[in-house]
DNA sequence: ACCCATGTTCTTTG
DNA sequence: TCAAAGAACATGGG
């Protein structure tokens, strides 16, 4: 779940919940997801008031009233979650922030723990730590085509590639390269000025558009490719997948494997290279 | 039992 | 130095 528009989700929900409040206690019940002692992130944290959130790329950031930052990452599996009484804690809570007024516990949920949380002394420290690139929802056409016009190398990766931009991940790239009709496959030096302006408003239209939603995929307009990757499982299995492209009728979707990830692809929208 | 998975990072190979 | 490929991480769900 965790690419841009979830993580934002995820932030909006904790400006709600936490933000005001004083974090009384720190349960960590795995220390598998701190990439820190465990001692070093309780003293930064108890007693502290949460004043503010921010987002970059797929990093949610608690600011503390001291101006040190709680960075939450949520690696693919990460959740987060709220409860009251420990006996209603949700699966998987690896660590569990208790807030001072409410009474309510912010739980970071991770099944399969590649989440981490750490400390950062500002959002701009760690966002030069980890030489991560600008916000997918804020950067610019011009700066974009900046990037990864002139890279002689597949498209997709560089779009996976947070130090360039950040916040994209492996579904919500190839929603915009269908939306963008770019095959993910495309040399970045190959893209026309248009094909880049297709490009950067695709990616504009998928984020905002998976926000509005609150990262509920199954809220998606139906000409989203995501209905195609076979996640809902839950549903009547006429609608589970949408195995056709929903511009092309008959035209049935294709999945490969691209720089090791899965990659569906509309193959009369996005024709391959023939290079 | 086996295969797949929304991310990141490191190692190996070319 | 760069890029691509592969592995590793750790685990649940189909």
């Amino acid at each position: 779940m965790p690419e841009l528009p979830e993580v934002e989700t995820y932030r909006r929900f904790i400006n709600e919940l936490a933000v005001g409040q004083t974090i009384a206690a720190v349960r960590v019940n795995d220390a598998h997801v701190l990439a820190l002692p465990e001692a070093e992130l309780r003293a930064g944290l108890v007693g502290r008031r949460l004043v503010a959130t921010h987002r970059l790329g797929k990093n949610c950031f608690l600011e503390l009233d001291n101006g040190r930052i709680l960075v939450l990452h949520f690696g693919m599996t990460g959740d987060i979650g709220a409860y009251r009484d420990p006996a209603d804690a949700p699966r998987f809570v690896r660590v569990a922030f208790a807030l001072e007024d409410s009474g309510l516990n912010l739980a970071f949920i991770d099944p399969r723990k590649f989440g981490r949380i750490r400390l950062a002394e500002s959002v701009e420290a760690y966002g030069k730590a980890k030489k991560l690139g600008p916000d997918a929802l804020v950067i610019t056409a011009a700066e974009l085509q900046a990037k990864i016009g002139h890279r002689k190398t597949i498209l997709k990766p560089l779009l996976l590639n947070q130090n360039l931009l950040a916040g994209l991940g492996n579904w919500i790239v190839d929603d915009v390269l269908f939306q963008a009709k770019i095959h993910p496959e495309r040399l970045a030096n190959t893209l026309t000025p248009k094909e880049f302006a297709a490009l950067h408003r695709a990616t504009q239209h998928v984020l905002s558009t998976a926000i509005r939603h609150e990262a509920n995929y199954r809220e998606f307009p139906l000409n989203f490719l995501i209905h195609s990757r076979g996640w809902d499982t839950s549903a009547a299995p006429d609608q589970s997948v949408h195995e056709y492209c929903p511009r092309h009728l008959k035209t049935r979707i294709e999945k490969s494997y691209v720089g090791g990830r899965a990659t569906y692809v509309c193959p009369k929208c996005q024709p391959r290279p023939t290079s």
